[in-house]
DNA sequence: GTCTATAACGGGATAGAC
DNA sequence: GTCTATCCCGTTATAGAC
């Protein structure tokens, strides 16, 4: 008995044209984040695909692979966003409302990217163990920098940057990534364009509110700030 | 052959001293915390614990039950200190530090905690499916309440109280979970005391940031504010 | 490059002895 | 309550035809 069921009465052979690889690429995106990667089966992307699971892996080599280059699209593109927001010309505020403003609409015009990426900056899952570690922390150091350099302009107040960048990723992430178990917590539908502006308002507020200095605030210089 | 080796040659019937199922749970919620629930085999748990898997199923009837009873604990734990924090009597800023510290403290004082509880509002596993939802849920209306009342009271400046919460949820959770991928980024260790001290000013200045009324700005109604 | 078929494995769960 | 032994299923990967 065969390990799996056929649905297909299909010939072996050359197809008349094959599936293209970009599109496996989104169809696996698309099941990975709506199930995870380990409750997610090269059957379900093959049988979606219309293909069999077998010329899945000859394909792509292994379920593994197939996940590091799926994710790898999604941190690349994130990554140019941060890269082309903190050029060094910029006005820091409005770079964080412009860079804000474009990882939302990224994030909220795909769903199930946020929740993919979190759980495997959670999990360390495939794609971190290899070459994605490095995109990462690449991002966030050009975070910091960006950071830095604004509170060396005094747009920005003195804080410790690195610990400012995680908050505010984390700001940018929780939100997107949790929405299947907080979506009713919310009143409307996450994932339209009302929804996704709800959260854009509330996201740059936010982060401007952590990062802005304030007029009337005396100047500290160690991390510690606002606790009285 | 059986499906594993049998490191020990312990004949079967019952044994001087049961093994609490305290320290069961335990030695669970550090190695589903490090693997995560589909990387975890009830086989390491067992070996850990000196017992044999089919013991460990005769306790808790399934793998998913062992962990839902665990992270029920977690859960459980958390609502506690939002509870206690978030009295209708409280000052507002004092509350919000009061609880921000509690909070990071049980995070940092247990290592893997926040990655579990975190992997599990991404993933809805199987503790979300049954009643863990509504803790969850609870947690967050208790929040949303406090900080309503804290805009009322002119303490938070006006703005959507729900997305406020989600943010402080994320700045709280994101960065003990992800500790694993970013810990390298940080300079220090992460769970020592002075790691923990270092994160919990960072959130503390920032809860009260994105919360607390600026005396110079002018008051909105909306939930958009900042945006010029 | 896709197919069929099958090998090999890991892991959850159960039956019954002690 | 723990053990041994077994069952059974899903998944990855490979072999070889077309």
């Amino acid at each position: 008995m065969p390990a799996t069921t056929h649905p297909m009465t299909r010939k072996a052979g050359r197809p008349r044209i094959a599936v293209p690889r970009a599109r496996l690429v989104e169809i696996a995106r698309r099941i990975f984040a709506d199930n995870g990667y380990h409750n997610t089966t090269l059957d379900q992307v093959a049988e979606q695909a219309g293909i069999r699971r077998a010329s899945l892996l000859h394909r792509f080599g292994s379920k593994a692979n197939l996940y590091r280059e799926l994710l790898d699209q999604v941190v690349g593109d994130l990554r140019n966003l941060v890269r082309s927001a903190f050029g060094p010309q910029a006005d820091f505020l409005e770079a964080l409302d412009v860079l804000g403003g474009r990882v939302v609409d990224y994030l909220g015009g795909r769903p199930g990217v946020g929740r993919m990426l979190l759980r495997e900056l959670v999990d360390g899952g495939p794609y971190l163990e290899g070459a994605g570690i490095q995109a990462v922390q690449d991002t966030l150091e050009v975070t910091t920098a960006f950071l830095a350099s604004g509170m060396s302009d005094g747009a920005f107040r003195e804080q410790d940057p690195r610990q400012l960048a995680l908050t505010i990723v984390g700001i940018h992430l929780y939100y997107f990534a949790t929405l299947p178990s907080t979506g009713a917590f919310i009143g409307a539908e996450a994932y339209t364009a009302e929804g996704v502006a709800v959260r854009k308002a509330a996201v740059l507020a936010h982060v401007r509110s952590v990062c802005e200095a304030r007029p009337g605030e005396e100047r500290r210089t160690g991390a510690v700030i606002g606790r009285h």
